[in-house]
RNA sequence: UCCUCGGUAGCUCAAUCGGCAGAGCGGCCGGCUGUUAACCGGUUGGUUGUAGGUUCGAGUCCUGCCCGAGGAGCCA
């Protein structure tokens, strides 16, 4: 049997006490007859301090012999140490190495991306992403309470799918049993059969695309949360968009605010986020972009020095509404007095880390569908049973996917998107 | 897919006009009772991405290929 284990994240509870702590050595210093170990059990980080004198012959050794991310036990009393990171210290009185790591690769000096996405798997062991992956954790928790708590059903929808949900981006195909499958790109439209059954769903899971997509915003493979709702139109999507990103941030800023400050996140514009989000329309947007200088033609869809521009306009996330509806999805309800703009609307984090939320109203009518499924030359019989929603019971409806990876790249303030994931899929990266 | 830049020690990089292959870190040995990516002394460490070519001589110049990074398009 394991002996008792304390964990470093409850460690000012136990101070003056006894405790034994299991883990590995993130560092050590060498002073001779005085060893400091920072040692990491996955919920913190402390410093142990072996004093040649305290200690017996075989600990010391230990001690002086433990190489980076070697395992090893430690017991040793808790004191607080204004001196050491994180405000407590352990004085050892015992250390034992579980296994001796030999040659570990990762250093704490600096090294290139290539060279640490090849180890990722270590590389998951450092500070700084131990710091990005309990902000993703926490992202992910706030996402689902604030759902949950809202009258959303979680509802998951099929990762296999027989066609795209959108038209315009590439698939990854496999083979089901003698017939093509793709893997999905968006859960939207199972997600609108859900809500026709249960009123307010979310779908939250992975999504693929085969876009060769090399830039610092995307993965082949990322996390999407999508809520979907019935009797909501566009001014209900925003609404819910902004108190959800609210929370979002304001909980991890609450809950992660150790994390955050381990990444060096200046947070003051995080601060910043709560409703309501500023609201442009996708002309007045174009004018915007015109008269900063970024020119643009109206039609366009913005790329991302587009959307850097108007976002550095705000200091909270901004909505951009109304976009031509050539530039969205097939599924996007039309504005009545002008048909050539959708309802649709986008969600631009700031500091240039561009949309993080696109959705909008989708078409209730099945006369306007019909005519979309076949102007965007879809094949029609795979959309039957989708058309079937605007036929028993169709009622105006709309949802948004928010971008996983992007929102905590946001709120960690990374450079890229890559850092996000534990084992992230990028267009040459399929390992480890 | 396109544009730009890059590939030299385990890592991060340097190498002048084409002329002896270098440094810091890491590793190893030694020293140090307050280190935070410690410091001090010593030591170890090379098929210069790859295949050709030019040249008395190529890390350096030329051509093909491979790999990576940044950006674009597309998107969340």
């Amino acid at each position: 049997m394991q002996e008792d284990q304390t964990y470093i994240q409850d460690i000012a509870q136990h101070e003056g006490r006894e405790v034994t702590l299991k883990g590995w050595l993130l560092r050590s210093t060498d002073k001779g007859k005085l060893q400091f170990l920072m040692l990491r059990d996955g919920t913190g980080f402390i410093q142990c301090v072996v004093f040649q004198k305290a200690v017996s012959p075989e600990t010391f050794d230990a001690a002086r012999r433990v190489t980076q991310e070697s395992s090893l036990i430690v017991r040793g009393k808790v004191r607080k140490e204004p001196r050491a990171p994180g405000g407590y210290e352990l004085d050892a009185s015992e250390v034992r190495i579980v296994q001796l790591a030999q040659d570990y690769p990762i250093t704490p000096k600096e090294h290139g991306v290539d060279f640490l996405m090849d180890r990722r798997h270590l590389w998951l062991r450092s500070q700084s992403q131990w710091a990005v992956m309990r902000v993703r954790a926490t992202v992910v928790r706030a996402i689902r309470d604030w759902l949950d708590s809202h009258g959303f059903l979680n509802l998951d929808t099929p990762i296999l799918t027989p066609t795209s949900c959108e038209d315009t981006t590439t698939l990854f195909a496999t083979d089901y049993f003698g017939e093509p499958a793709y893997l999905t790109q968006s859960g939207q439209l199972y997600n609108e059969a859900h809500i026709m059954a249960f009123g307010k769903v979310y779908c939250f899971g992975p999504t693929f695309r085969a876009e060769k997509s090399k830039t610092r915003r995307h993965l082949m493979e990322f996390w999407m949360v999508e809520p979907e709702m019935a009797y909501a139109d566009l001014d209900d999507c925003m609404k819910v968009e902004e108190e959800f990103v609210s929370y979002i941030v304001q909980t991890t800023l609450r809950e992660r605010a150790y994390e955050l400050s381990l990444l060096g996140r200046d947070t003051t514009l995080l601060q910043n986020v709560t409703p309501p989000f500023p609201r442009i329309s996708y002309d007045d947007a174009v004018k915007l972009l015109n008269e900063k200088g970024v020119s643009i033609e109206w039609g366009e869809d913005f790329g991302a020095p587009h959307e850097t521009a108007l976002a550095e306009s705000f200091d909270k996330p901004v909505f951009v509404h109304h976009y031509p509806a050539q530039c969205k999805a097939f599924y996007m309800e039309v504005e009545p007095d002008r048909p050539e703009l959708s309802k649709s609307v986008d969600l631009l984090a700031p500091e240039g880390y561009g949309e993080i939320i696109g959705g909008g109203e989708r078409t209730a009518s099945l006369e306007l569908l019909e005519r979309r499924i076949a102007e965007h030359k879809l094949k029609r019989e795979a959309y039957e049973w989708y058309l079937d929603l605007r036929r028993y019971g169709s009622v105006p409806h709309a949802g948004f996917g928010l971008g996983l990876e992007r929102t905590v790249a946001w709120i960690c303030g990374l450079s890229h998107i890559r850092e996000t994931i534990p084992f992230p899929r990028m267009l040459t990266r399929l390992y480890p």
